[in-house]
DNA sequence: ATCGAATGTGGCATCGATGCCACATTCGCC
DNA sequence: GGCGAATGTGGCATCGATGCCACATTCGAT
């Protein structure tokens, strides 16, 4: 297509443009709007002959679609929410790219709102996705209100990384539990006993899974679990690194595991700060794989969330459920992490 | 406000909920549907009592606004498209991040979409923002194309970044020159005289004002550039360490630049491999300051762009430019950088 | 030749909110 | 007390695309 192609006289920009609209294709081609509807938009009849005629005509005169007046009417919309808690975290910005590249493959558009995990910066943005009229959200939900209301209006609604309560809604989550069992086992077979855990919240299956998995690990193993090793922490690199000091302090431990990404800044910088050699003195793996992890001296042993996958997931999940392609059953995607083990973890110093 | 508060049946969703519009809440207040108009969205005239009452019989039903509705009738939407190539880069999500925060303050919503450095998606991309009749887009422009046909067609263009050719639309930088300069008289302070250049392209004003501040540099201090130690690359990290091994090989450099945060990973991997002592042996500075760069080992000396608060100038850029607050001419904000001296860089070593 | 189905196109009402104007009321002021 | 202004509310048309149905045409089969 080609909007205004020929006679571009850069009216100034906000000189609210008159618009083609699809009566003036209509009388451009000599056919009725109604045929000027289905030509372009491939539902309904049209003729080949009549297809290519007001299509040509559409071209000319520069047409562009109204979606404004095609959603009021046909009371849908191809905008798609999607909400999540700070796109500055790759960990969001990946998912946030995996949905926005499998919506714009299925000619959705992405309405991208931050909530800051933010309650009520989260019910603000479900409403004004009320009021857009989306068929569907994608969201990492702070408070089960949110997907509620979604859903109490027509929603679909998936979510994503975590679950939140029993919303009955689709979700796509990462095998937490697995990814967290793993890496400890992994760490388990290196000799390690005293693992600690940096981990910042246990009541969404994020948390919990991988706290879940750090104890599977232990007991398949025949270890106990020495409580004071999971070190609770608030979610933000300054408060992880206080907390690894705590940790170090206090505890005797030759590895230590975070939960996340941002933990793991925290962790290794508290690290950096005492010149521990790792993995000599001690071994550090992370949860969530992001790109720095392989920059830095060793590179850190992780699990890769498939973060992008993750978000590919829940956008075809959500577009299937918009199309009723779905049994009415809630679905629950898993998408398995996968080890890395790279220079930060090694055998348990020797005491 | 409080859609369907009450009553909730959760009605499986997407089952076209039929929601209660302003004929609804007037006929619950006893007004007439304009006045309702009137009271839910503070333009026009209402009396406070009647402001109150309309009010509570909306959140009594459960109205949500329809942004499509009214939209179609006002000819204008609160949606603003954002126009990037790379959300997983973290510049790109910086820079969004603070477009969003600025737009949702001021209760509009960003529509993101992702064009991969692609002319045609980018193209694609403004059609389809076109058919939104968003007001405005800020775009980080592959082809001068793009914000030429949404000018064309009344749309307001912030371009973000980068300034492509003269299309006499709104534009905002960071001073790449300034810090370039900056960043290249630490380096020749520091003894440096054989300064690899590490750059993907010259043709937009970011890469060419970064290459006009790496000579300015040298100018000031009267030293020659050796046209062999600017060493063009491809935007990705493997090609970046391609070209830094070449650039090792074949010329000898005491200090490399990258232009970039991307550039920089390829560089970084390249002295990782071969175990070259940083800066003791060999400087390394980057342009654009991003998270991974303050955890290896030693930090990167950068120039952090400020990127969050370039979309945040961007997004007040465009507002103003929307709500007509501006004057017809072209507006250029210019973020300035901030160079970051950490431990990279070093004195030149004494051959 | 006739009828019925298939095929393609046009007419018209409609989605929901709002801009604009007319009008009813109240109030102030001479 | 009367007149004009100020104030607040209602009526109605409208934004642009499309769903639905009716209808015109063509074609095949008996």
């Amino acid at each position: 297509m080609n909007p205004r192609g020929q006679q571009a006289g850069s009216p100034r920009p906000g000189a609210a443009v008159k618009r083609p609209t699809v009566q003036d294709v209509a009388r451009e081609a000599g056919v009725s709007p109604s045929t000027v509807s289905r030509a372009l938009h491939t539902r309904g009849y049209a003729s080949p002959e009549v297809r290519d005629r007001v299509r040509a005509a559409a071209d000319k005169i520069g047409y562009v679609l109204d979606h404004n007046a095609r959603n009021l009417r046909s009371r849908t919309s191809t905008s798609i929410g999607v909400l999540i808690s700070d796109l500055r975290n790759p960990f969001y910005a990946d998912l946030a790219a995996g949905i926005e590249e499998e919506l714009r493959a299925a000619e959705y558009q992405m309405v991208l709102v931050n909530d800051n995990g933010d309650p009520e910066e989260e019910m603000r943005a479900a409403e004004t996705l009320l009021a857009m009229r989306v068929p569907g959200v994608i969201v990492t939900p702070v408070t089960a209100a949110c997907p509620r209301i979604l859903q109490d209006n027509g929603v679909h609604v998936v979510c994503a990384d975590r679950e939140l309560g029993r919303s009955g809604s689709d979700v796509v989550l990462s095998d937490n539990k697995a990814g967290a069992r793993e890496l400890t086992e992994h760490l388990i077979g290196l000799g390690h006993t005293r693992i600690g855990l940096l981990i910042d919240e246990t009541k969404w299956s994020t948390g919990a899974g991988r706290l879940a998995g750090f104890r599977a690990a232990h007991a398949d193993h025949g270890l106990e679990v020495d409580e004071n090793l999971i070190a609770f922490t608030s979610f933000d690199a300054d408060a992880a690194q206080q907390t690894t000091r705590r940790l170090l302090n206090e505890q005797h431990v030759t590895a230590i595991i975070s939960a996340n990404n941002v933990l793991a800044q925290g962790a290794l910088a508290e690290i950096k700060d005492r010149r521990l050699k790792i993995p000599r003195q001690l071994s550090l793996a992370a949860y969530d794989d992001v790109p720095w992890m392989s920059l830095v001296q060793p590179a850190l042993t992780t699990v890769d969330q498939h973060t992008v996958d993750l978000g590919r997931a829940g956008a075809r999940l959500l577009l299937s459920r918009i199309r009723g392609e779905l049994p009415a059953r809630r679905r629950i995607v898993r998408v398995a992490p996968r080890m890395i083990v790279r220079g930060s973890t090694g055998p348990a110093p020797t005491a």
